[in-house]
DNA sequence: TAAGTCATGTAAAAAGTTACATGATTCT
DNA sequence: AGAATCATGTAACTTTTTACATGACTTA
């Protein structure tokens, strides 16, 4: 088993789903830890078909195109139960605008400010969305919040692992922006016997 | 030009290194946002040479292996510069331990309660760490942490964004574990209506 | 003498992205 | 009539990981 099939059985144990609808709710809902396009999935799905983890039934729709509705069958619960409690090895993580900050003391101020203010920005809209879902939880799911055998408290607990993450994200990129900002931020004074040297 | 090209770039415009030191230099300066093997290091270094980023010099040693050193071109340098502020588009997250959370309620609370204290313990470690380079950083390299074109400032930003990270993710599984552990933490009545024994 | 570090590669497999491919129905 | 949604796949390519491969020198 690779970690995109427990993915898609941690899905599939809340609620069957066609691939199509799987790949919303990645979207929708897994997008901010975990994602894979529909070439994965569709593959993914015969997979763990193969494997016993899930089994489908062909749903005709008039209206629509028939579709495939997969749900988690004993075996495919139990195989995600026993992996959610195995130890994490750490994976490497991987940022781009962490790489691009590296070597920022190579760029115009200017633009290395504008880049990380756009990202601020991004990473706040993002969490003021991800807020507002956590409101609606709080709202609709008050009770079963705090119901560890729940899957709204996974959920819950999930969302907040993205709220604390785009909050933390935005400071730095304040952080970062801050400092590129302040008028004569400290340059190197220009053509003196001190040259910049790289280090 | 791919990503890990513009890390090894970004490695090599600060000093002339060989793909052995490179690898390590990843390890400790760069693992927390980028990382690679030395199995994708070499053939990375050689494509960067063929495009001309990149240029290397046999130095001979005498107590051990000679070694290729490879140093960055005005073209590599010119390149990275121009990337650092291209707009990042944003990429899929991917961290499993969120994906097991959101299956947690499967799982036996105790069990997966050790997972988040564990990972609470291991975040928390990485965090002390940084703080250790950051104080020595903070000391050894004060005056140049202001500088923006200085690599120290880079280096300053980029290390900052590990601990901010590191921060957020011990507190999210703190959060985690707190609501695994209180004590009949609201499960659902096992036999009865109303049994006194949750909540 | 065994383990560890220095040093550089290739090969195979797995995971992930982008592109190709089709076709019905619904909304504007 | 054209765009969007619903629906499911395959093919080609890129990226990353794991395994295979070698050899000199150093330290315990």
């Amino acid at each position: 088993m690779n970690t995109l099939g427990y993915a898609v059985l941690g899905l599939l144990v809340r609620e069957p789903l066609s691939g199509y609808d799987l790949k919303k709710r990645m979207e929708q809902r897994v997008a901010f830890f975990w994602s894979a396009r529909h070439s994965q999935i569709y593959p993914e799905l015969a997979r763990l078909e193969r494997e016993g983890m899930v089994a489908h039934t062909v749903v005709e729709q008039q209206d629509r195109p028939d579709k495939k509705v997969y749900e988690a069958t004993t075996t495919g619960l139990e195989t995600l139960k026993d992996w959610v409690t195995e130890p994490v090895e750490p994976r490497p993580a991987r940022d781009e605008l962490v790489l691009k900050a590296y070597s920022m003391w190579l760029a115009e101020p200017q633009e290395a400010l504008a880049l990380f203010r756009e990202q601020e920005r991004r990473h706040e809209e993002q969490l003021r969305q991800y807020e507002e879902i956590q409101s609606w939880m709080e709202r609709e799911w008050n009770g079963d919040l705090e119901r560890r055998d729940s899957p709204r408290f996974a959920s819950y607990a999930a969302l907040r692992r993205g709220i604390f993450y785009e909050r933390e994200y935005a400071e730095w990129c304040a952080w970062v922006a801050d400092r590129l900002d302040k008028d004569g931020g400290g340059e190197y004074p220009r053509r003196s016997q001190r040259n910049a040297a790289a280090e």
